[in-house]
DNA sequence: GCGTGATTTTGACCAATGTCAAAAGTTCTG
DNA sequence: CAGAACTTTTGACATTGGTCAAAATCACGC
């Protein structure tokens, strides 16, 4: 929880009231390797806030699972797409280690974004972040070679390469397994 | 002035008091084709509302242009990275029809984001759609072949084939121009 | 430590896409 | 309307990366 408030802080100032009432608003999850804290075709109602381990988010491509992002301690992780219009989640989000989490339901969450502007602030320079992440991500993957993408990833996000199996890996990269042993292997 | 004013009530409910003093803080631009919106290594002091004409964001990879997207009538325009960070543009945006635009300056909009608390949650959610938009297109490129990208593109957003040449559309797709004619001329 | 199952690598072959160059078609301008 | 400039198509060929199958390596429970 500690934790949680820290990231928050850095994201945005927040008075003492704020730091107060959300520590009501956050329950603690505590889950095994392995287990699925979002499934394909259920309404996803929280936001979680991932204090310790790692997890992935993954769909189904003809019958075979295309990894398309990685979340670490410190990120917000949801299927956003399920969480904003309330639709059935299209995608499954897996541990890849035990897991402690913060959850906070969509309706608390909108409860505090009505009650304090600084919040619904805070929520939306979190989601500038977010969006300049994911379209650097879109940028850097157009038109590159899958040596030029493995090499990327190594200088600018090579924590992933300590945590993640390399098959997730050459998913998220957009590449079959065999070609990025073979990139590897070539370096 | 009243399509901006629509297109804004259309995310998120506005006050009259907010409707009013939006109007004084956007200026209308009027530019003509090919015009640089944007330029690569400019810092980006504006957002601009797209009220008539069509535009693309591109960048400079080992000296070929790479477009990136597309802006259309009602879609807010900027280089993201740039106005949220006031880092130098890495893309430029070009006018690809003579446009007419609205601008609001950084200060401006931080003004408002400051005094209203309606504004900043019709930028969250504004965000919010932005950010899933971004996604869709970014899990939709994933491990498909050119054939599927292009219909993928027929399906969805069919008003950029009528709009856009091909070899910017060949180059959003992330294909060489060649590959997207011969997809063509097989449907 | 041993065995079982998962992960990663390697090899042979093939399909998709890129590149370069030229031809054909289109659009704009004076 | 002619010519120039740009856009799109077509062809020949090279390269990248995918697929399938098997071997090698690793990791964990007993």
């Amino acid at each position: 929880m500690k934790q949680l408030l820290t990231h928050l802080k850095n994201i945005h100032h927040l008075s003492e009231t704020i730091q107060e009432q959300l520590q009501h608003c956050f329950t603690q999850l505590v889950l095994p390797r392995n287990e699925l804290l979002i499934a394909e075709g259920k309404i996803c109602r929280h936001l979680y806030f991932l204090e310790q381990g790692c997890l992935r988010g993954f769909y189904n491509l003809d019958g075979k699972e295309v990894t398309h992002w990685f979340g670490f301690e410190n990120d917000f992780v949801t299927s956003f797409h399920s969480f904003i219009t309330q639709e059935p989640a299209v995608e499954n989000i897996q541990l890849m280690e035990g897991c402690v989490l913060w959850a906070i339901s969509r309706e608390t969450l909108n409860g505090l974004l009505d009650k304090y502007h600084e919040v619904e602030r805070l929520t939306r320079i979190a989601y500038e972040q977010y969006y300049l992440r994911l379209e650097e991500r879109y940028v850097n993957g157009q038109f590159k070679t899958a040596a030029e993408l493995y090499e990327n990833l190594l200088k600018r996000t090579p924590h992933i390469i300590e945590r993640v199996p390399l098959g997730y890996i050459a998913s998220y990269l957009g590449m079959s397994q065999e070609t990025l042993s073979r990139v590897r292997s070539r370096l």
